[in-house]
DNA sequence: TTGTATGCGTTATCAA
DNA sequence: TTGATAACGCATACAA
């Protein structure tokens, strides 16, 4: 039994070849004769050869492998976001790899080190806004792209969802529901809900006579929710919303939990509540949420292709430049009813 | 402005020393005289030297990676695996990447033969219980772990929970609560509900005067559960159980729901609940849910303890071998009244 | 179509 | 403590 894996000399003398040919054979770039293939590709069999992907990029001087860093994979929006990157990586012939920073700015530099000790094609992060500051410092040589946060755009490249949008889409349909009094929960110390707050406000002015009501919320949780809910639940009659456009699913399922076990509002009939996100966290709600669904593949689409225009055109050539992925109306039982 | 990113010679230049010191400088292990090293150092900075990975492993003949394969990341089980793997790989120097392979065997393969090429230094696969039966021979040479499924035990070693004990946990609870008549619900088509079954049968035989019935789901999720549910608020009050185990939370999110939308059965009063898993999408439930937390970090603890054991002792004289890691049970409103 | 030889950026061995 | 140099396993340019 052999000590370390056989390699392409090896496969060489075992066929009778130069270790050129078996190079040859290996990456099909150049034509070999037929029966000089089949030789090799025997031995390589028998030996059990496999190649070696570091001495590969070494001699290439190039990777193909892409390197993602994620700062919450249970978030299930950025594992969307992966899935887009990684069909797209694919049609390119990269492999996609992850890290998860786990919401620590110590880790994602760790991990964004390692990438680029590992001299990745490219590196695809998934940052907190304004975690982005010197991200490409760290990565000088290698192709950066910020993603769903927008970067320095004279460093690196960034893709983020139009959440103006996202808050516009979600306000327009409950008007169009004939809803008039919308009430928006969520905390604007975040950046992308005070754009969906904005995409709000645009919605509700376009209308007359649709009033707004902005609530804040310490974070976007559950729990935060209910506490939305039990707010409306206690209110007069002529006082409470008949809609809700909560800044994240999981505020949603909150409002409308705290809604439901009151038995004195019904969804959607009372009260219609929209969320944001399609996060799978939500799928499971008692009445099914409507929603906005983040164009979670859209991003990691558009990210790596950022990444490949980079790695293509050369570094210097390159602009840097931000890309914007529309998110999509999700009609669901939540705000289907008509008030 | 450089093409590529200066190498260590350059830096051995600039500073006026040997290549030699200059790695010995960024490895640390042999001494090196203070100002010799002060010059490196500067050298270092001054060029924005970053070392080659590649070219490190290549010459040293080992990675400091570890790859880990994935199966369902939507799983939070999995990221809390990934999560003690990543703690353990740390402590011993190591970096954890993750890829997905999204229930599919193909990227399965795809992913371990990537991993296998860069010649990292393990490989831990999260697989499907039955598909694990060449997953070595893909990896001649580099050990592998299978992750929450039984691998084959003469050729890798494999970590999984004892979901045995987790249906003991679950219906021995619910027996000291004082319940009597319990209903396991699942499919017996997968084996960890089957193993839970088992548990769960143990328990009832240790406990006279229980009766334990089994209804089987055509899945474990959320809809699922609503049907059992359904089943239940049904039935004969004589009929009906006071207890459920749900194989799992989403199936035991659906009963819930069942039952409280039907207003007529009350949780726990009428019918305690507990699922299994301690999946972060059922901890949002109405009435927050009893369960069996997987051991999710400490199956990726012991996976990569496991992966040094082999790593350190030598393929050759290594014996592959079973860690079983225990559940553990949560206490939460779905169980806690008395009947 | 195939063989030969050089270099990729490090580590590690052996001298100095 | 430091310097010189041979691998590591492959790609690739060039020669045959």
């Amino acid at each position: 039994m052999r000590r370390s894996s056989p390699s392409i000399s090896d496969v060489a003398r075992a066929a009778g070849v130069s270790m050129g040919t078996v190079s040859n054979v290996l990456n099909g770039t150049v034509r070999v004769s037929p029966a000089t293939r089949a030789r090799v590709e025997a031995a390589i069999r028998e030996l059990g050869f496999v190649r070696n992907g570091v001495a590969r990029s070494l001699a290439a001087g190039r990777s193909s492998t892409l390197g993602f860093v994620i700062i919450d994979l249970a978030n299930s929006y950025f594992l969307d976001i992966a899935r887009g990157a990684e069909k797209e990586a694919g049609r390119a012939g990269l492999n996609l790899l992850l890290a998860n920073s786990d919401m620590s700015e110590e880790k994602q530099r760790t991990y964004v080190d390692l990438f680029v000790e590992d001299r990745v094609a490219g590196i695809l992060v998934a940052a907190n806004h304004g975690s982005t500051h010197d991200l490409h410092r760290s990565a000088p040589g290698v192709p950066l792209v910020v993603v769903d946060a927008p970067g320095d755009h004279s460093d690196v490249c960034s893709v983020v969802p139009d959440n103006e949008l996202g808050g516009y889409l979600a306000a327009t349909h409950l008007v169009e529901q004939g809803r008039r009094r919308l009430l928006f929960a969520g905390t604007t110390e975040l950046v992308p809900v005070r754009d969906r707050l904005l995409g709000v406000e645009r919605a509700v002015a376009e209308h007359p006579g649709v009033v707004l009501e902005v609530e804040q919320t310490g974070n976007v949780q559950v729990e935060d929710g209910r506490r939305v809910g039990d707010d409306i639940v206690l209110r007069d009659p002529r006082e409470r919303p008949d809609a809700v456009v909560a800044a994240a699913d999981l505020l949603a399922v909150g409002v409308q939990q705290s809604l439901l076990l009151s038995s004195s509002l019904r969804v959607p009939d009372d009260v219609a509540i929209i969320g944001y996100d399609d996060n799978r966290a939500a799928w499971d709600s008692a009445v099914p949420l409507s929603t906005i669904r983040q164009p979670g593949e859209a991003v990691g689409r558009e990210a790596v292709r950022l990444l490949l225009e980079e790695l293509e055109t050369g570094p210097e050539a390159h602009r840097h430049r931000l890309v914007t992925c529309e998110p999509r109306l999700v009609v669901r039982a939540s705000t289907a009813g008509t008030s």
